[in-house]
DNA sequence: CGCAGTCTTGAGACAGATCAACTCACGTGG
DNA sequence: CCACGTGAGTTGATCTGTCTCAAGACTGCG
């Protein structure tokens, strides 16, 4: 919908710039130098703000990174012409580093959307000249280069699951995967709220809104998930959770009604 | 199944690494400080024969970067413990560079394996070597860059169609981007010759091979594609064929038996 | 020429989508 | 502070597309 605020004066840009310095690995080179690659990139750097489900749409002529400072969001695409849903792609949260491409040549559609899941702070870099002044720091650079193949190999797993995954598998790696990224929890227990709406869930799974729901009433049912209102989550046993999560098929006596 | 074979000291090798040379930026840098680096790129790089059928394990210890100087090959992951089908996540031809993590922490399944589908010259680097040499050459650097982020995004892209597209729009998109790839034909029509068995391209898809071979049975009555043996494959309107892949359903008159 | 493996075609089963109510949470306004 | 309305979420019934199982036909190889 609403394009991208002006900057504004007050602190969240400024403290935007500040996380942004922040997460560079300052640590790993020459101290000088290396504070002068974080000015230039900090000077570069748009910062801006995005209200609730508000869009960053894509600048038609140059690849961008976008760096979330605070708040959580999600990298949309439609999918076709007149489609009602959005796929999205992937969702990001505070100290990701996101890749928003313009458009791949010989690919008409494909004008990915970052939109806000709840009010974000993110500060908006000119890729090439991003990764212009990051050559001259071999610990920045090879920092973003490795978060881009990790984002390939993590979009490659996850394709790997929606070719051949039930919904009861991909609902259990969701929660897994945002049990991880959320609440830092890998094994056991944990409890953590969810950012977006089981529409949001359903369009990263490539699954409706129903059955979504339906999945999670199964886990529900199974002892394995406490639900409180729209977006408080308990997990009960994470490892149970990704077992299911890592079988082509659902376990039998989870999907089925006993 | 088997392992990589050791360097030969046939044509192969040598013709990989000069094909690999000559794919490298020379003309964006300065003349002797890229030879250099070229030098030394092909240093580390491992020249390796595949047969047709055989696979390239990962380092467990180390990311790799393969270069495909001929040949097509198949990027496989297992997916799951005991599934009997291998996700394809990609396939690669001539002139690739591809990445092959060993395994992403936190993820225990995820030895991605590059299995050759005809016979294979490539250039085999470990990842975190070729990069350190890189740096040196902002070009080279820009190039692996672009490259990886081209591939995110088109996984991204295909990880958009998993997730919404019926079998009929899947077979249209991936006729299109064979022909894409292997004619170099965006429009009108166009002929080549498929690398991959049913299985393979199903297995990239999310279908199984009858579905496979029941889509491309439609799209033969439909007189958008002839087949001839089980490789050799016409396109009589890629144009149509893309409007099909675009769709999150398929058109209807194409799907249905009429 | 014959075999083995790939591909095609068919019939039936099932997971998930679709359509349709209904319930509930959350924010708003009285 | 609580009633209220809107939109999100849940649940149910039905339908459709794709998988599964099972033959059969063809290709390409030895």
């Amino acid at each position: 919908m609403a394009t991208i605020s002006p900057p504004q004066p007050d602190t969240g840009p400024d403290t935007a710039i500040a996380a942004f310095r922040a997460a560079l690995p300052l640590d790993a080179g020459s101290g000088s130098g290396d504070a002068l690659i974080a000015d230039r990139l900090c000077a570069i750097g748009r910062p801006a703000h995005l209200a609730k489900g508000e869009a960053l749409l894509p600048d038609p002529r140059e690849d961008r990174l976008v760096f979330i400072a605070a708040g959580c969001a999600k990298l949309v695409a439609p999918s076709g012409q007149n489609a009602p849903v959005n796929q999205v792609l992937a969702f990001h949260f505070a100290g990701d580093l996101v890749s928003v491409q313009r458009r791949s040549p010989g690919e008409p559609r494909g004008d990915f959307r970052l939109i806000a899941l709840s009010p974000c702070e993110v500060v908006i870099f000119p890729a090439d000249r991003f990764l212009d002044i990051a050559q001259g720091d071999p610990a920045v650079l090879r920092a973003v280069l490795t978060r881009s193949l990790q984002a390939l190999h993590r979009s490659r797993t996850r394709m790997m699951q929606m070719g051949h995954k039930s919904a009861g598998a991909r609902i259990a790696d969701f929660l897994v995967s945002m049990a991880e990224r959320l609440a830092d929890c890998t094994a056991g227990a944990c409890a953590f709220s969810l950012p977006m709406s089981r529409r949001d869930i359903g369009d990263s799974l490539g699954l409706t809104i129903e059955t979504v729901s339906r999945q999670l009433t199964e886990l529900r049912d199974a002892g394995l998930v406490c639900t409180e209102g729209r977006s408080k989550v308990w997990l009960s046993d994470i490892a149970t959770l990704a077992r299911i999560a890592g079988r082509t098929h659902c376990q039998p006596g989870l999907t089925s009604k006993n």
